[in-house]
RNA sequence: GCCCCGGUAGCUCAGCUGGAUAGAGCAACGGACUUCUAAUCCGUAGGUCACAGGUUCGAAUCCUGUCCGGGGCACCA
């Protein structure tokens, strides 16, 4: 194990390994590790394993936990073991320990994360907008959450590729074709791109409906695209570059980046060759004129793969490109991140690409839809909050504050931390719900900056920064590592505590793909560095006591600043 | 009809792989800026954890049923 494991792991061997000996336990479900207590008074861990035991010791849980007591040596970092109520094991770290935990954490880039994903690549799958229809908020999920997954795991050591699988085939690009060649206005297209392009294809959908010689037309020049007409093909290409330009304006504001935008369309070469791999394996069935797999006896409806037109499916595309993504990345693991409405869709194509015999993890991370107090929002309702205009609102938001609270800062930086701020908010706040939940979106909760927010992380980190700096300017001569950190106060002790944990949230929001775990934990912390700043002295302390606090405000900063940028949530240095 | 989610303080949400008195933020009320940044801190008040059964030493958490809300269920993705 390594030096800088986490005091829960290390507890967790002892009292499993210690009883396992003491009580000659074979293998059993009983969890015979702690946890945190839910209460200072507890102690730091707790133990409960003594109250199921009773059952297969046939004694009573105080006295199990008695004889645990008496007959274990209790490692050196643990001050004190008592039992409380009906047989709870608690434990309280000794605050030595705890100081030379943290000491050593300073060395640490990973702050005592283990690297547990050398050697495996996960591709993870975001964001993934439609071609020619501008992001709205109801894209901010994939993409937030995507993104701090994304960075999660690369934090733990996996080569992630980040792939945003781009909408960029199907039925509608035949219309677009038509009503771009009638509709388009070259101006509006220069100025905004996407938004012109969707009222062309809203323009021409609506012709559709009336003109049956529109929709024939449509029909064939989608058949020509399909069929590689040089023509229709640099059209759709072009739709595509525009579109990509514009997504990546958003995705720099937000800080996203892809290792690869390969759309739907990169995997049509393949979609033959999948549904001959699935009729020889006998899976595919005709069916009304469409090929389907039947997935009865796994309880689902059917999946069709191949339409009684002769077109795919997405089921189809998604096939294919799982099995291009095998030969070319031989990933661990494979992430899917998008709302719920697609979890039968992930679930039938999950079992038969099984059935296929292809190998690797598939996951699909969904997260709640997002609805606006009146109604579930959609297009044909026209309630869509485009998501540039939600960006564009935090910015001049934050804005404001900046500079009622920093009126001599240069206009630049003032707009770059506003910026951060605005962002960081909007952010934080899709980042630290439960993703599964239903979000109703509100603009107040959307751009809050006060209490559980963004802005309240950024601010804790910002004043630390600052604390840190005037610390630096009025004893620059000093050597903080002189001065060991030590543990006497009941606020240093909690931040202590809790910057050992970090190592726990981080895992816990990668392997059950849920930032808000992370974001949970940050906030915490931040709420008893605030509480610590507020009050108890750092700079007008005592020697060796200041010096002892700094560290631990700049191992507060560490962590702060580490797992913020998990999240993709910026932390200036000012505020 | 079947399947998947959700229902926790006035509002928005954590907690849900069972543990000790159910937590935050906002809103309300009362305090703290000559002091390291008040986007802050300290305190007060606020709950039949939708409802009814069950399992358990112990249930907001697991199981069953009911009610309410959202979503999905063959040629859109």
């Amino acid at each position: 194990m390594r030096n800088f494991a986490p005091f829960d792991e290390r507890l967790s061997v002892w009292t499993a390994d210690t009883m396992k000996t003491l009580f000659g336990l074979g293998e059993s479900d009983i969890k015979l590790g702690v946890s945190p207590t839910n209460n200072e008074k507890f102690g730091d861990y707790q133990c409960n394993a003594a109250m199921e035991l009773t059952k297969v010791l046939k004694k009573a849980p105080r006295q199990i936990a008695q004889e645990f007591i008496d007959a274990a040596k209790r490692p050196d970092f643990v001050e004190k073991i008592d039992i409380a109520g009906p047989g709870f094991i608690n434990f309280t770290l000794s605050n030595t320990a705890l100081a030379e935990h943290i000491q050593s954490l300073e060395s640490d880039p990973y702050l005592g994360v283990e690297q547990v994903g050398q050697g495996q690549t996960v591709i993870i799958d975001y964001s993934s907008p439609n071609v020619a229809k501008p992001m709205h908020i109801g894209h901010i999920r994939s993409t937030v959450i995507g993104n701090a997954i994304d960075r999660l795991y690369r934090f733990l050591g996996y080569k992630v590729i980040a792939d945003n699988h781009l909408g960029d085939w199907g039925t509608q690009f035949g219309l677009m074709m038509v009503g771009f060649r009638s509709f388009v206005d070259e101006e509006a297209l220069a100025k905004a791109p996407v938004e012109e392009l969707e009222r062309v294809y809203v323009a021409s959908y609506n012709q559709s409906k009336e003109d049956p010689s529109w929709r024939e037309k449509a029909k064939s020049e989608l058949v020509k695209l399909q069929q590689g007409d040089p023509e229709n093909r640099a059209l759709w290409e072009r739709f595509i570059k525009l579109s990509i330009e514009e997504f990546n304006t958003i995705y720099d504001r937000l800080d996203v980046k892809f290792d690869l935008y390969r759309g739907e369309s990169f995997y049509n070469d393949r979609l033959p060759k999948i549904i001959q791999s699935l009729e020889n394996k006998g899976l595919a069935t005709e069916s009304d004129g469409a090929l389907i797999v039947d997935l009865e006896e796994e309880g689902m409806p059917v999946c069709i793969v191949r339409k009684s037109d002769g077109g795919y499916n997405y089921a189809t595309t998604d096939l294919a490109t799982v099995e291009a993504r095998i030969e070319e990345f031989s990933p661990e693991r494979i992430v899917y991140v998008t709302d719920e409405r697609q979890q039968l869709h992930f679930k039938q194509f999950f079992t038969i690409a099984k059935k296929l015999g292809m190998k690797a993890n598939l996951v699909h991370v969904w997260f709640g839809l997002m609805r606006l107090p009146e109604a579930t929002f959609s297009t044909r309702e026209g309630n869509v909050i485009k998501l540039a205009a939600l960006l564009d609102e935090a910015e001049v938001r934050s804005l404001e504050m900046v500079k009622s609270s920093s009126p001599d800062m240069p206009e630049e930086q003032q707009k770059d931390l506003a910026r951060a701020i605005g962002i960081g908010a909007i952010k934080y706040t899709d980042l630290s719900q439960n993703p599964q939940s239903l979000v109703t979106f509100t603009w107040e909760k959307a751009l809050n900056m006060e209490g559980n927010s963004g802005p309240y992380l950024q601010y804790a980190y910002a004043r630390i920064s600052s604390v840190s700096d005037k610390y630096a300017t009025k004893y620059p001569d000093t050597h903080l590592d002189q001065y060991p950190i030590t543990i006497e106060h009941e606020l240093e002790r909690r931040i202590a505590i809790k910057i050992s944990r970090f190592p726990v949230a981080i895992r816990a929001a990668a392997e059950n793909y849920r930032p808000n775990i992370l974001a949970d934990y940050l906030y915490d912390l931040a709420q008893i560095y605030s509480s610590f700043y507020q009050n108890v002295p750092f700079l007008k302390a005592d020697e060796g006591i200041r010096e002892s606090r700094i560290r631990l405000c700049r191992s507060t900063a560490a962590v702060l600043r580490q797992g913020l940028n998990l999240l993709g949530i910026e932390t200036p240095e000012r505020i």
